[in-house]
RNA sequence: GGUGCUUUGGCGGAGUGGUUACGCAGCGGUCUGCAAAACCGCGUACACCAGUUCAAUUCUGGUAGGCACCUCCA
């Protein structure tokens, strides 16, 4: 099977070759910065890239994907200016930076856990790669590409002729109306810090000595070391934030361009974001939803997983509580389809194929949904659909024990028997096991209730 | 202010130049100890105005609304 995908850089579905002959795949995904939880819209963009991971796999490449974690640099403006969000997320909860990250490290993975996403060949944290970060700096300082400030050393964007082309920037009329800041020492506006000095007494707990004074690495030299020390450009597909193109993305290809001289990735996919309720998802707006609350109203991160597959990650995504319940009760009778096919055998199709046919085409799990909900699977089937979009659901649906079988058989012998209050009181025993039973013409079907 | 995206039935959400996916919810029916499940059927969405076309929800232009980024954010 072969992959088309939406390409960011030249804006078009193409068809995905990859640069190596030997089957191997090079991915990068863009992690968080791990400030503070993620909400779930964050997620969504590492569930689409799950998606990408497995449809791969499933078409034989042998894929090797990094995640990094930003542990340091990111500051709370895009512009080179305001905190950096460790120090602020330090400051706020009367940690040390590194309990700061440590701790949305953890709470991270657990949810990227939870919601079964492949596990990344190599997780990179950030400030372990400062002493590359210098080095890169060092390789585009000699190439000529840096000048120094008292604020850093920056990146001289017009040195790189194709520095707009990415995003399709119009560098002249970029800000104009946007706020500009003042007391800059950058020649292009469009400039950025690719090393941070620290000034005497200000506060900023990670710091390297590096060109004679403290310091530390801009946020968007990471993306680039980690590529280079971890994958080795260019890479086969670089994957984030459909918000990253203008700044984050577009500087990563300008100091890999200036460092080593080459293109950073042939395929760029963005994905975009999730509105919720129709807005978009801010703290001011009060609707920045964690795991734990959709926990509170009875949903599971896999329940979540199935809203976001039933759509596209191209398109802006508008998240309602009624819509994940769609999604929720999708999964079940999933589930309970395959409860079914531990109790009666149905004859196989090859569904599967034009399952992974549809997810191909730009991953659009929709469609494949679709075909899954029309299609009659076997539990082999169920097994490969399981392996594609790692949903859990032969997982979260075991068989049941013998003493539960048991109990359905008592309570078809009390129908049998007329005995409709004792058949009563089994189902509701049944019940507390999760589990219900339909009387059919072929007998007792029993599925879970939830 | 600049730039880009978008507008599909109650909710969510695919897709297509001509047969109107799919899920959830709703309604009617068959069946049933009850319930449920299953099955059958129903509701006739594609913002608006023009244009191209034998034919447009699907292409083009405009109008209106929405959203996003440029300013923290995936």
């Amino acid at each position: 099977m072969t992959l088309k995908i939406y390409n960011t850089a030249t804006r078009k579905v193409e068809t995905f070759r990859p640069l190596s002959g030997s089957g191997e795949v090079k991915i990068y995904t863009c992690g968080p910065t791990v400030y503070n939880y993620q909400h779930i819209g964050n997620y969504a963009a590492y569930i689409y890239w799950d998606l990408l991971i497995r449809t791969l796999r499933a078409d034989g490449y042998n894929v090797r994907r990094v995640l990094n974690l930003t542990d340091v640099g990111h500051l709370v403006s895009d512009g080179d200016d305001g905190e950096d969000k460790l120090e602020k997320g330090a400051a706020r909860e009367g940690k040390s930076v590194y309990e700061i990250a440590d701790y949305y490290i953890d709470d991270f993975l657990k949810n990227f856990r939870a919601l079964n996403l492949a596990e990344p060949e190599v997780i990179a944290r950030a400030t372990d790669y400062i002493e590359a970060d210098m080095k890169a700096v060092d390789l585009m300082s000699g190439h000529g590409f840096t000048y120094e400030t008292q604020d850093g050393v920056y990146y001289d964007t017009a040195k790189f002729p194709g520095y707009a082309d990415f995003a399709k920037l119009d560098l002249g009329g970029l800000k104009a109306g946007a706020r500009v800041e003042c007391s800059d020492e950058k020649i292009n506006p469009s400039d950025f810090a690719v090393w941070k000095f620290i000034k005497p007494g200000e506060k900023h707990a990670m710091r390297w000595d590096y060109l004679g004074r403290p310091g530390y690495p801009g946020w968007h030299l990471e993306c680039s070391t980690i590529i280079h020390e971890e994958l080795g450009e260019p890479i086969d597909i670089h994957a984030g934030g459909i918000d990253h193109i203008p700044v984050h993305h577009t500087n990563e290809i300008a100091e890999t361009y200036a460092a080593y001289g080459t293109e950073l990735a042939k395929y760029w996919i963005h994905a975009n974001f999730i509105t919720i309720d129709g807005e978009k998802i801010s703290k001011s707006l009060g609707n920045v939803y964690l795991f734990n609350d959709l926990a509170a109203k009875g949903f599971s991160p896999m329940d979540y997983k199935m809203w976001v597959l039933s759509g596209h990650y191209q398109g802006t995504r508008n998240f309602t509580f009624e819509s994940l319940g769609a999604a929720q009760a999708r999964r079940l009778n999933w589930r309970n389809r395959i409860a079914y096919l531990y109790q009666k055998e149905i004859s196989d199709g090859d569904a599967y194929t034009s399952i992974l046919d549809a997810v191909n085409n730009n991953l659009n799990s929709a469609e494949a949904f679709s075909l899954i909900d029309n299609s009659i699977l076997s539990l082999d089937d169920w097994r490969k659909v399981d392996e594609l979009f790692g949903l859990n659901l032969i997982k979260d649906t075991p068989d049941i024990t013998e003493e539960v079988w048991r109990l359905i058989r008592e309570r078809e012998q009390a129908r049998e028997a007329k005995n409709y209050k004792q058949a009563d009181n089994l189902r509701d025993k049944l019940a507390e096991k999760n589990i219900k039973v339909n009387d059919t013409a072929d007998g007792p079907i029993w599925e879970y209730l939830s």
